[in-house]
DNA sequence: TAGACTCGCTTCGAATTCGAAGCAAGTAGG
DNA sequence: CCTACTTGCTTCGAATTCGAAGCGAGTCTA
């Protein structure tokens, strides 16, 4: 029987899955990590990483939300709990009065200081040390430009509601 | 106040971020994809394609939840329901009565059949838009070494229970 | 400025995920 | 053969995830 043509080439395909096995591999490990340093989930961290990098360690929920690829409802939750942890801090925004802004704490801070030299250990050990350094240079010039396009859509938290009252 | 030494350089971190970020919207686009051509999930979606890979169509459950990076109590879970939608069979193995083999059913091939076209698509527009036939290339020779270097340290299926009754 | 829409967030219920514990089968040492 | 350990899978409860629905605030247009 005739094979349908394939958009995806076989070169592609071994990318694609070398792409899915090394995140999920990556991302167990990292949780294996974070929970016995720190009781943090990649996600908590995500967000405390997320939060850490921005002059005023603030965010809106929806920035935060669409920066680590988790949906609106999730980032709630988590939020939710990092605050309860004291781990961050929740005020309605002074600009506008829907959005609610995310910021970190001291706390927050120093649990991220107390995490990441085995956070990043676990990532030199995992994902750089079979890379030369150059690769890594060319793994990040190749990754960049597709996160940059996949990001030029529309962004994730609003792509559904922008589905129902399509365009 | 002076910094602490990393063992993750900056271009080795936007490499790090930028693959989490890639798959983490690769894994949304085609999560979104396969619920609208087929009610499957990413997760169902892969244990159909690891079976279909095989000569027979078989594979024991312990290596499907290692192939595909999911707990062995998740992929029971997943694995019902496929046998309850007639996509896949469950069978005691004949070398050993502990390993239950799992079998891919026509019905599953004819849905995979029908959902790949459009799987494709997504992986081709949203994951290799960006990237030439040799940056594919690349980055399959980059990953597929990092991906045997994870494989090799103890597979996760195992590697709660080892730690356990320590080495 | 009223009406209609959009936007930001939370709440809710359902689905999925994990790890711990349990059970049955296999294996090794005495 | 017996005991102890390992292995493969499932069951269980708890945590996390999502999308749909709801609510209040902002915006645009006639």
């Amino acid at each position: 029987m005739p094979e349908p043509p394939h958009s995806v080439d076989p070169v592609q395909l071994g990318a694609y899955f070398a792409l899915i096995e090394v995140s999920g591999l990556l991302r167990y490990a990292i949780e294996q990590q974070l929970g016995e340093a720190g009781d943090l989930t990649f996600v908590r961290f995500q967000v405390l990483m997320r939060l850490r990098r921005t002059p005023t360690g603030t965010l809106r929920m929806t920035d935060l939300a669409d920066a680590i690829v988790v949906s609106r409802s999730g980032l709630t939750y988590q939020v939710g709990l990092l605050e309860k942890a004291g781990l961050v801090t929740r005020a309605p925004s002074p600009d506008d009065d829907r959005s609610v802004t995310v910021t970190i704490t001291d706390a927050g801070r120093a649990l991220i200081a107390e995490v990441l030299p085995g956070h990043e250990e676990v990532v030199a050990q995992q994902l750089f040390e079979p890379l030369s350094r150059d690769d890594a240079r060319t793994l990040a010039a190749l990754l960049e430009p597709v996160r940059d396009h996949m990001r030029a859509a529309p962004p994730r938290s609003a792509a559904a509601r922008r589905r129902r009252n399509a365009p």
